[in-house]
RNA sequence: GGUGGGGUUCCCGAGUGGUCAAAGGGAUCAGACUGUAAAUCUGACGCGCGAGCUUCGGUGGUUCAAAUCCACCCCCCACCA
């Protein structure tokens, strides 16, 4: 891994992660000078970040990786208010309380992935609402909102479709998200000598407003960069699947989830992400993109990615508990599986739910509607008339969807008590009998 | 406050008295083909195993019958004040 302060833009490019930068030269030539501290915000908008927010965290890391301090701010303030970039619609204000609990949530959460104790260079969390929360309205206007012309926000690309378009619409205060964002960074580069910050493509608008709020109340450069949308190439959204967004909480998306996630990736875009969520440097993927191009069938690609991710983001322990129930649903057989791995399997994040008591009446499809295997019960029924549907390796048709009291016996279950449901080819979920 | 345009099932979007659980597209799910890909083809796609039940911003009303007509209300957008 590259350790040499010079070439942080290099790797960055070479990864394709370089979507849009203030001042190229300057700024290369800033990095060149030493330590630097680097800054990207996360707004509280749910009790957890999702993989969206990977590429911006995993940035940050590359940043301290290369000498560099890190600043992961936990937008308290910004995330009360609700960012219009590229955003349709207006957003639903959420309350204090909820925001304020989001904010612990990912405080946490950030400090997973970048070092707090490795001297000069260690992170630091710190909160928006901590500097914008005293400020009255009066001081706001005429010492920051003063620096600010209605002309040139309005031109702003990100909240362009909100202004043009019809059937739409801006509130000020989604307006104003911008001008909080950019005093972040003047207080940031105040507080800590912050003069860089980093951000999602879409954050372009916001960023530079705060390197020129920063010029023109502390008279200091400071620079910004932006990092790509992470796009598919089939053109569906990143990061949603079937199930809903993947998320970094592991109560949230099981690491097992979280690896079939990655290990899904379409061959079109598995090298790019292999560049983007990964610290892998760019020979050993070129190497495996040869390698996968000269083998037939399927790549190595995406066994590797989901490996990497999933041990980033869940740790060693996580990537191996998410391999035991590939492992298990995918390549062995049921018999290879002994009582101790049935259990494991629940704990190491399999959907699992037990039996219930009474089953009379209850059809197979709305046990397993129930325990969120599916979302409704035609997908049961749909599966039962395919014969997709399999208890412990038998497959059950139509005319079994009554007979849940005769599936679900002491006898027919594993080691007394397992049953192994797989729907179609991927939805597994261990059902077990109440001792 | 005025004028005009809107609110349809996850999204976009047809539908203006019965033939409407509501066209079409997207997304999603399952099957075939495969590599737990892609593309393609097939089926499903409000809920329910089923009989059936519940929807078209809200509330009332007209009618044998309403997403469609009427009244009032709520919300969104544009322009004007």
């Amino acid at each position: 891994m590259a350790q040499d302060k010079d070439d942080l833009i290099q790797d960055l490019s070479a990864r394709g992660l370089v979507q849009q930068m203030t001042a190229e030269d300057e700024f290369k030539q800033h990095l060149g000078e030493g330590m630097k501290v680097v800054y990207c915000g996360f707004d509280p908008t749910a009790d957890s970040l999702h993989i969206g927010s990977l590429v911006p965290l995993l940035a940050l890391k590359r940043f301290q990786e290369h000498g560099h301090k890190p600043i992961a701010l936990v937008g308290g303030a910004t995330g009360l208010i609700g960012d219009p970039s590229f955003k349709a619609a207006e957003r639903q204000l959420n309350s204090t309380d909820v925001v304020e609990g989001w904010v612990e949530s990912l405080k946490s959460q950030v400090s997973q992935f970048i070092d707090f104790d490795c001297g000069e260079n260690s992170a630091v969390v710190a909160n928006n609402l901590d500097w914008t929360q005293g400020v009255d309205v009066l001081s706001f206007l005429r010492d920051v909102g003063k620096h600010f012309s209605v002309n040139q926000m309005i031109q702003k690309e990100s909240v362009k479709q909100r202004i043009d378009r019809e059937g739409s619409g801006i509130s000020f205060t989604e307006f104003t998200y911008m001008i909080l964002q950019s005093y972040d960074f003047a207080e940031l580069n105040k507080r800590y000598d912050c003069t860089i910050q980093i951000g999602g493509s879409d954050q372009w608008g916001n960023i530079t407003g705060g390197t020129e709020l920063t010029r023109k109340m502390n008279r200091n450069q400071v620079f910004g960069l932006t990092l790509p949308l992470v796009t598919k190439a089939d053109g569906t959204k990143f990061g949603k699947t079937e199930s809903g967004t993947i998320w970094l909480d592991p109560k949230k998306t099981s690491p097992y989830a979280f690896y079939q996630f990655w290990l899904n990736t379409a061959d079109a875009d598995v090298y790019k992400f292999l560049r983007y969520f990964t610290f892998l440097d760019e020979q050993e993927i070129v190497a495996i993109e040869e390698k996968d191009k000269e083998a037939h069938g399927r790549p190595a690609a995406q066994g590797i990615l989901a490996k990497e991710v999933t041990k980033l983001v869940h740790g060693e322990e996580g990537l191996a508990a998410a391999e035991r129930i590939t492992e298990a649903m995918f390549s062995g057989t049921l018999a290879d599986l002994g009582e101790d791995d049935l259990e494991q399997l629940a704990q190491d994040g399999l959907p699992s739910s037990e039996v219930p008591q009474d089953l009379s009446e209850k059809p197979l499809t709305s046990l397993l509607a129930e325990c969120g295997m599916v979302k409704a019960g035609r997908e049961v029924k749909d599966a039962l008339g395919r014969n997709a549907v399999l208890v412990n390796g038998v497959t059950k048709g139509a005319e079994d969807n009554m007979k849940t009291s005769e599936i679900f016996t002491k006898e027919n279950a594993l080691f007394d008590r397992f049953f192994l449901v797989k729907l179609g080819r991927r939805k597994n979920h261990l059902f077990t009998l109440p001792r």
